[in-house]
DNA sequence: TCTCCTATCGTCCGTTTCGGATCGTCCGGA
DNA sequence: TCCGGACGATCCGAAACGGACGATAGGAGA
């Protein structure tokens, strides 16, 4: 069983690998319009993290003849293996959150009414940024999973677009 | 202007040193029910950053005589200058998540219903859990902003209550 | 065909962060 | 007085970070 050592981080990449993806670039993009949204992480681990994996005989690599000599993944059976038995085991973990705008406000004692409004119309732009971004994706979306995962984005944006303009509300 | 090469964490302990802790032990346990919650780090680095925070002038470190010579920190006119300054700059940033669950959501579409609805569950339960935690500290919340700072948490917890529910129900 | 130019792509590396192991200290009870 | 468990603080190796930098491809224009 080789796993334990295996982050999430590696799943992303095993599973964007599944997907389809096949260069470490390849990986970026696909992530920066998806998983990066609920799983952010610096691109530099695309290129170390899958070099680990087939060091771990979980993906299999092979270098390009011409050009670049990129370096193309493909799963082994044991990193499908690792894949689907991570995948099956619920989690009851909890999600992580770094919201700066909360941090704000919830050090902002201080802050006049007008200094308070102004950080929740800035928040509230924000997220009514990335929900049209969520917006656009939701109509690409082929698989119901993926489907899933873009509206828990919208619903999660709006809930906080609704909380951030309501804030701006009644401290007016 | 000592700032810039602060980070969210430094803002964190300003912060938490106004609202009156006093050494990295009180930071911790205010953390931990507080602001931990939607900006996670490790304690260490309540030990770590009020040190930096003192060298830069922001925080006065004093040590106690008897005892365990803890060291008391409190914030100097600069360090209340960095904070009311950074507190007062609305900020647009986007906030970030990490969340395994919606990870294996993505990634599983070769889930059974009943993997897939047993993600569901135990998701919704993690949610429920800290939905509870945080109607509890809804009730003992004194300050306007804290409460609003919950009242975001309430949001949020409830958003992803009900989408796992549902998602346990439209799958099945 | 050659030469730029720009977008694409990949790597590297110094700095922070992470997180848990570990160790000292205090206090209450037997 | 001794012991045990909670409290409090520190340390450190490993991992993540993120941005700078350099190489390559492919196309436009001459």
């Amino acid at each position: 069983m080789p796993d334990n050592q295996l982050t999430p981080v590696s799943y992303v990449v095993l599973g964007l690998v599944a997907q389809g993806a096949t260069t470490s670039y390849d990986m970026k993009q696909k992530a920066s319009r998806s998983v990066g949204y609920f799983w952010n992480f610096p691109h530099s681990q695309l290129y170390a993290e899958p070099e680990r994996l087939a060091k771990l005989g979980l993906l299999e690599e092979e270098r390009e003849e011409g050009g670049r000599r990129r370096r193309v993944y493909t799963l082994t059976p044991a990193g499908r293996k690792a894949l689907d038995e991570w995948l099956r085991e619920p989690t009851s973990e909890q999600p992580q959150i770094r919201d700066t705008g909360l941090l704000k406000l919830f050090f902002g004692e201080g802050l006049t009414p007008d200094e308070l409004s102004a950080l929740a119309r800035a928040q509230e732009e924000a997220h009514l940024a990335r929900l049209a971004v969520y917006e656009e994706i939701a109509d690409a979306v082929t698989s119901a999973n993926h489907a899933a995962v873009v509206r828990a984005g919208l619903l999660h944006e709006r809930t906080f677009v609704d909380f951030w303009r309501e804030l701006a509300a009644t401290r007016r």
